[in-house]
RNA sequence: GGGGGGAUUCCCGAGCGGUCAAAGGGGUCAGACUGUAAAUCUGAUGGCUACGCCUUCACAGGUUCGAAUCCUGUUCCCCCCA
């Protein structure tokens, strides 16, 4: 195979640890199976999926085979690694719509009909509602010394910790990914596990677990956590809601402005660990970044590539669109559904048309049922303070009045606090 | 079981009979500056039919012209002794 992506890899910085740093590039030359473990917590994965994600195009592209696999069974016990308290327990109901809602997002991700190294998709739930207790205890369980499970981060971290104990139930939880390890490697071949930097006692405990049950040697490559220059996790934004993958959750606008707002310092590890950009391309950026950071380079080239991936190019260009209007001048002369494309997210308010008609409808008013102020008082500090824009004009007055003449298309007012958050107000009947 | 302390507006935390919609900080919102950044600076931050009115200081009563502030009971929290 001619791609090292070992050393693609190392350079992006993507390799926190492995269990085999000196073979492993040579081991890869040979097309592999790889795998990397997703929970299904949610219906929709978000940013901090993203480059487990990225990982196993990665490999794809690179001639190995990936396989995804989806935590039916282990997202209902509750991985305890990296979590400081007991987990709450998740339906069935809600894992398996969970479950659905997360393979169609790994197609965009996958290629899953490209043949010998096609990507695979797998729920873990699928083997492991097979097994009865006193099978997996005698299989599976027989081979896990306590002491060992005893002396793991996840395990020794919850131990020590007086406020928050650790139940059987998640003491399992690292057989069962073991086993999925051991099983993957029987049913697919699969001998390399892929992860975050908190998956490495459950990647062991996978290796461990094959090399007892079936005399095989496996691998392990865990990644960096992807954490922002002040060690936060990424993929919420400033108000501390997460950044998910699916438009229904995050719109294409949304996802792209996160990236172009990133910060000048996580820039270049997010366009190493998060994009395909060749190294030179990167290498370039960062240079542009520190000679001219006005232009945010770096920041653009970003949220296009994750947004063209995650959206495809239709939402990047919807995204880029709305960018143009937001960040625009005034708006006007446009028509209705012109404007609801451009807003997809915004949220839209409708109202009688008669209240633009005689006096037309106060400013406060209407910011207040738009939901841009919790109250009117609030609406009216907001206009006095110069921070409310009708069509991207500000208005300073709070006695303001809107009227027919207010519309920016045919039924539609643009209404905006502060710099970036919008509403509607749709005016109909 | 005995003793002590506490519950204040989004959060922390002052206030201990009128001058209290309640200091200060955090957060949040807005403005200026700027790179749709960071930092910084400024203003705002219970509601309203708005120079006035209404509802807030755990809950329910009471004392008083007047209570977040005093009294009684209730609930919850914390600490100390057993």
């Amino acid at each position: 195979m001619k791609f090292d992506i070992f050393a693609d890899l190392s350079w992006r910085g993507l390799i926190h640890q492995s269990t085999d740093d000196a073979n492993l590039p040579t081991w890869l030359d040979q097309p592999r199976t790889v795998y990397i473990g997703f929970d299904p917590t949610a219906d929709s994965l978000h940013v901090g999926s993203l480059m487990q994600l990225m990982l196993l195009r990665r490999f794809q592209n690179a001639g190995h085979r990936p396989i995804a696999l989806v935590g039916g069974a282990t997202g209902m016990i509750g991985d305890p690694s990296g979590k400081s308290a007991e987990r709450n327990l998740l339906t069935v109901d809600t894992l398996r719509a969970n479950v659905v809602g997360l393979e169609s997002q790994m197609r965009r991700f996958l290629d899953f009909e490209a043949g010998e190294n096609g990507a695979l998709l797998v729920n873990n739930f699928d083997w492991m509602r097979k097994f009865s207790y006193l099978d997996f205890l005698r299989d599976v369980g027989k081979n896990f010394p306590v002491n060992v499970m005893l002396a793991k981060d996840s395990v020794k971290g919850r131990l020590e910790r007086s406020d928050a104990g650790l139940s059987y139930t998640e003491f399992s939880y690292m057989l069962l990914q073991a086993y999925d390890f051991a099983y993957l490697n029987e049913m697919h071949g699969c001998e390399l596990q892929i992860g975050g930097s908190d998956q490495w006692g459950n990647i062991t405990a996978g290796i461990d677990l094959a090399r007892r049950m079936r005399r095989v040697q496996l691998y392990g490559i865990t990644s960096p956590l992807l954490t922002d220059s002040e060690g936060k996790k990424i993929g919420k934004t400033e108000g501390g809601t997460k950044v998910w993958l699916s438009s229904e959750r995050t719109s294409p606008y949304l996802f792209y402005q996160y990236w172009i707002n990133m910060p000048d310092d996580d820039a270049g590890t997010c366009l190493r660990f998060l994009t395909e950009l060749p190294r030179e391309e990167i290498e370039a950026l960062d240079q542009a970044r520190r000679d001219e950071p006005q232009r945010r380079e770096s920041q653009r080239r970003l949220a296009e590539e994750i947004t063209r991936l995650v959206h495809g190019t239709e939402g990047l260009a919807a995204a880029q669109g709305a960018t143009q209007v937001f960040f625009g001048g005034e708006i006007s002369g446009l028509a209705d559904h012109e404007l609801i494309e451009i807003f997809p997210d915004v949220p839209s308010t409708t109202i009688p048309k008669t209240d633009l008609g005689g006096e037309g409808l106060g400013i406060l008013d209407a910011l207040a049922s738009a939901g841009l102020a919790k109250s009117k008082g609030e609406a009216r500090r907001s206009v006095q303070q110069g921070g409310i824009y009708v069509n991207n004009r500000r208005v300073t007055d709070p006695e303001k009045r809107l009227t027919a003449a207010d519309l920016a298309s045919e039924t539609v007012i643009v209404l905006r606090s502060g710099k970036k958050r919008y509403a509607l107000l749709r005016c109909l009947g």
